[in-house]
DNA sequence: CTGAAAGCGCTTACAG
DNA sequence: CTGAAAGCGCTTACAG
């Protein structure tokens, strides 16, 4: 059977209240000897207190959520970039004694349902659309606190953290725009869904206006966020702009399948056209040639989330601007100055 | 304030053990007419019912932990082969009807807590060492049962799930020696902690018995299992080892860093080396060139290892034997015939 | 510094 | 088919 703070209380010859004192460290109330003899009772028979009891007598669960969208048939949708987030996300609630219940959402429905469920002291959410982010209304959370990770939305129910996309953007044209390319595709997915994205694609423009340029003659290319889709696009990408010298790709995942597909095209990265990312995932530093990308803060994304969000669980004010967090470029192999246009 | 059986039972006057009935649809006890208007408050209302209050009163929380080693001043120990395996057995669980809580662990004893506080229905360990799994007595899980994932420990109280690690060894060294390597480094973790490393050796070795050779001469190479160390044997494998036409590595993540070693020292792959790799994560289609590997059946082991865990925790005898997967070869660009050798 | 009482929101026998 | 009572293991005021 299990032990419980009554097994404990009998044992001390002390009150279940006296126990509960102890073991949530309020000593101010407890003498240091009573203290010292619960304590080792506690630690002799292995008490662990259960945290559905507390939960439901104290209305804070110590439980955080991590929500992730996840098609139906689909598994979590995780993608390289997401999945390095959750081992931080884990290790700094952990830290602050906080527990993860990870969750698959196929409808943003299920959040209420996740959240209320399991009296959540509050959530994160990764990877949802801004539009998505910005139907949630009052009744979904109640007064949960939801920190968004990426999210452009303004909800004022959320709270976020996300990179300098602009400055990313902006460092990796810019960089290319250095080197001498004039004719740069922007490869992403689609503005109107995602804000990141968005961001992006303004940061791009600026790089140009920076150098007096117009981005006019630098066509956009309209992909999901897939290896699968960066090739199929590499492969085609000097028939359809055979002027273009570089291409930007919103996520490394996609410039990683764009340098194959180029590959396969039998078109030389860098010497012929040069491919800047964006994330530096791990990967990117593993293929050939080693990928020229914007680097993003992930272990700071993911520790000032949890840190945010239990800022506003604790009682806190709800921030109402996100956190913006620094990016870097990392210069390796995809990047060289144009040459091979003759 | 919170909705609660007692609200939906006063608004459709009947008692609140006839809502909880209808929840959790023991129709059998309650008329028709009385569903249909239970669950119409319920709806309207968004009644969601209290998961702590339940797992305090049924004493089954449908909660499943996944718990992954974590040094304390690190993240989760997220392998990208363990990572696939995260979002499938999310998924897996939820068509199930249960939760996922995930934390990482830095000390076994931590698994008692983290069983005990949420009252868990079960967990799922993955990425232990043998030997922890042994060590793990009656008083850690109590009768809460433990599925392992990849572990070749015979501990009674757990029940394991992994894939056939000698055959997809002996597949691979079997085709390299198919190709004509003779001498073939076999570069992985020391066998004493990982059991998984043990057999996939042993398979290895069988191969060359089976074709009538000795792999006395195949020199052995003790690694890490990451890209960084992978790199590093790369470079020194043919100062160390000249003769060598061919590595077998125990992990793709680290067959992928020799393949970039051996570039780095100007050995061509597969001309001058072959390599083989094992796991077929995604990052190894990616690749240059792409790797041979023998692939493991993921979202078998996942789905497998949560239907496992479930049976036992839904009053199911314990399996005594493992479940093993098949696994099979996939021939990419990393190996070809010896013939730099000269 | 210590404790008795009430209550958190459910489920489990049990009785009708 | 329906319900009153007890209890799961805690915490929260409150009183001493």
């Amino acid at each position: 059977m299990r032990v419980t703070l009554k097994d404990i209380a009998e044992e001390a010859g002390v009150s279940i209240m006296t126990v509960s004192n102890v073991i949530n460290g309020r000593h101010a109330r407890v003498s240091a000897d009573t203290v010292e003899r619960v304590r080792r009772i506690v630690t002799e028979r292995g008490y662990v207190p259960s945290a559905s009891a507390r939960s439901l007598a104290a209305r804070t669960s110590r439980l955080i959520g991590l929500l992730v969208p996840a098609a139906d048939e689909d598994s979590l949708a995780i993608s390289p970039h997401n999945t390095a987030i959750f081992g931080q996300i884990e290790r700094r609630l952990r830290r602050r004694g906080y527990h993860l219940l990870l969750r698959g959402i196929s409808d943003t429905a299920e959040i209420t349902e996740a959240l209320r469920s399991w009296s959540l002291d509050g959530a994160v959410l990764l990877g949802f659309l801004d539009e998505e982010v910005d139907r949630l209304g009052p009744a979904v959370a109640g007064p949960i606190p939801l920190l968004t990770i990426d999210s452009y939305s303004t909800n004022p129910l959320t709270t976020g953290v996300r990179s300098d996309d602009f400055t990313g953007a902006r460092l990796a044209a810019a960089h290319l725009l250095g080197l001498g390319h004039r004719r740069i595709v922007f490869a992403g997915p689609r503005f109107t869904d995602v804000g990141v994205v968005h961001e992006r694609f303004l940061g791009f423009r600026r790089a140009f206006e920076d150098f007096d340029l117009s981005a006019e003659d630098s066509p956009v290319e309209t992909v999901n966020t897939t290896h699968e889709e960066g090739v199929a696009l590499g492969r085609r990408l000097l028939a359809d702009h055979p002027t273009a010298t570089a291409v930007f790709a919103t996520a490394d995942i996609l410039a990683i399948g764009l340098i194959e597909g180029l590959a396969d095209a039998g078109v030389p990265v860098p010497a012929r056209v040069s491919v800047v990312g964006f994330d530096d995932i791990d990967i990117s530093a593993y293929v050939t040639p080693k990928l020229t990308t914007v680097a993003q803060d992930l272990v700071g994304k993911a520790t000032s989330a949890v840190d945010r969000l239990l800022d506003v669980a604790g009682g806190g004010q709800r921030p109402t601007a996100p956190l913006v967090l620094d990016v870097h470029l990392v210069e390796r192999g995809s990047t060289a100055p144009p040459g091979g246009v003759g």
